[in-house]
DNA sequence: GTCTACATAGAAAGCGCTTGCTGTCACGTT
DNA sequence: AACGTGACAGCAAGCGCTTTCTATGTAGAC
């Protein structure tokens, strides 16, 4: 039925072994022999049984990339940079490895869960990107398994996500405070002393050190911030555009609306517009991440650019062994303010 | 070192077959027995060996993905609801499978070495998105390759997709030629007499397929193309910016561009404001997807919604074989008209 | 011309799991 | 009282590959 390695052995009339040696080549096997093995495959279409290999060899050749929103382009960008350097086929030579991106969705119970059909699969290394879960519990629990899993052989790396030292894990991080910080700097540079901040998700660590920067900003300026100007929400438009609303209903002498990411703040700038206000004459927005589309939104979006598919590639590279690990297995990756047409000076 | 089956059954005093036979829950197994080897299995901190695993039962819960481009949102979208379908960990119950998600990148070469690397681990389903790339050396391999997967037992599923019947594949194909006819019969509607029209890589049947439709459209009304009419590149907003641009330089009176997809209509939008135009006043824009960006373009864009999600969905439901298939094998699915600010009545 | 060394090929022992088949009880039947 | 009949559990044979160790042939070395 399924042709084996045993078959095409036959066929080029050598051992088993022999062939095996060719495929894999890492041993010597003479020019004339392989020749033949070679040919034997090609005529008898011949695959390599997976799972077989893998059992024998006690290693695998795949790559674990975990997102929590496959949907959303940040994670698109990482993972599409993180993929190129893995390898996946057509990349660099050395035996070809599957790079299999899995979406968390932002659940815990997922993330676990991929990691242990992960470590199932006895993959040669995981990239974990975004920001992590917020939560001892599921903190512990996931510094475990990774533990595990770099035990186990398994390279870990974090990409955009804050460090788990515990966890043995080499870390990738994105400065979301020191972003956050510069940009509402940025705008009360600008003038503005009454800022909104629309939030993601509580339990996201991204969405903490975001705000944090922000709020770090208005101490640095003796800005006293009302409670009422944050609101929560998921990272997708829909959130940004009602957080907004919110917002404008809880305080409508604001004049600054910084959103937790590029997405959301689109959702804002719809908000604000349908509310009849223009930015950046009457209210200014921000956002973050500098996605592909906000250079595009009107007016263009004043952002943090997160050097994403470059992370993306050192995690690749780093997980692949390609590249040495950063000194203490930590590196902070620094965002970019981008000043674009959504922010100006407040109306007097 | 690792633990393995036999500890386990070491551990709680029963049959290695008895173990496994718990473990996949597919044999009568006493309450008590079962509660014990479940009691070891947790105490041992046990994790399946995925590999032999797959090698002795001859099957996988590996199901592949396959999307031209991970960072982009058509494809993202597709993704997360075929994962969703699939199970994924927090699916459905009966075997957690493992989707992967597989970033072609658009070429051949990848394209057909991802599915042989699926084909390799034995992966239970194969799900292809998107457009299929024109060409007929390229078809016949794979169909060749799909076929044969689908007589290895995986099975294979194509979402918005070009049917393959030499593959024997099951096909979800968007009607891509219906929308852009549609859509540019919108347009004429309007009185448009003059349109550009930005399409995609030539080498995907998405571009010819949507580009077949505006020709349709125009033909059908008695409007004669001028070729200079059409600029051909590549899938992102960059590549619409500049077709754009080149339109215009070789035609300054065309009143309506009609792109190959949102993310190109944007490029096209900026493009035009920054060379004076208004829209819709001046001229007219039209696009194709309605992704969740589209509707916050200022204006927001015309364009023709695909139900990425449902389809989605879909597929990944027949590719776990809990949804019948079309009858035939195929299905056609329709794109809807959605007329928003992009798009007036020209300047007389 | 015998001996050591090297290059290459094969034999065979698993890798950790699944599963068909073969027991072994404990019951309910007749 | 003898006997089928389920319900469980275990044995053991692989699944298709890798890899260690061994065998063989050939080429220099002395």
């Amino acid at each position: 039925m399924t042709v084996t390695l045993a078959d095409v052995a036959a066929r080029a009339q050598v051992s088993p072994a022999t062939v095996s040696r060719v495929l894999n080549g890492n041993y010597p096997v003479a020019a004339s022999t392989r020749e033949r093995v070679l040919k034997a495959v090609d005529e008898l279409d011949y695959v390599l049984n997976g799972p077989a290999s893998a059992l024998a060899a006690a290693t695998s050749d795949l790559v674990g990339i975990l997102v929590n929103d496959i949907a959303d382009p940040f994670f698109g960008i990482m993972a599409s940079a993180i993929q190129a350097e893995i390898g996946g086929p057509g990349g660099r030579a050395g035996g070809e490895r599957l790079a299999v991106v899995c979406n968390t969705g932002g659940s815990p119970e997922r993330e676990l869960t991929y990691l242990t059909l992960l470590q199932r699969q006895r993959a040669a290394a995981v990239v974990l990107t975004g920001g992590a879960i917020e939560g001892a519990a599921h903190r512990a629990a996931m510094d475990a398994k990774l533990r595990k899993l770099a035990d186990a052989g398994t390279r870990v790396v974090l990409c955009g996500r804050p460090p788990a030292p515990e966890a043995g894990a080499i870390a990738l991080t994105f400065d979301n405070r020191g972003g956050g910080r510069e940009l509402t700097e940025h705008l009360i540079g600008l003038g503005h002393r009454r800022l909104g901040y629309i939030a993601g998700p509580e339990e996201r660590t991204t969405t903490r050190h975001r705000l944090e920067g922000h709020r770090a900003a208005l101490a640095a300026h003796g800005i006293e911030e009302d409670p009422r100007w944050t609101v929560h929400g998921r990272y997708d438009r829909r959130s940004g555009y009602e957080a907004t609303l919110e917002l404008l209903r809880r305080d409508p002498t604001l004049t600054a609306f910084v959103a937790a990411n590029d997405t959301v703040a689109l959702g804002a700038c719809a908000a604000l517009r349908d509310s009849g206000l223009r930015i950046p004459q009457d209210v200014s927005v921000a956002g973050f991440d500098d996605l592909p589309f906000s250079i595009d939104a009107v007016p263009a979006l004043t952002t943090v650019r997160l050097p994403l598919a470059e992370a993306g590639a050192r995690a690749g590279r780093i997980a692949m062994g390609r590249e040495e690990p950063p000194p203490g297995g930590i590196a902070s990756v620094r965002g970019e303010l981008m000043v674009r047409g959504s922010s100006g000076v407040p109306r007097a």
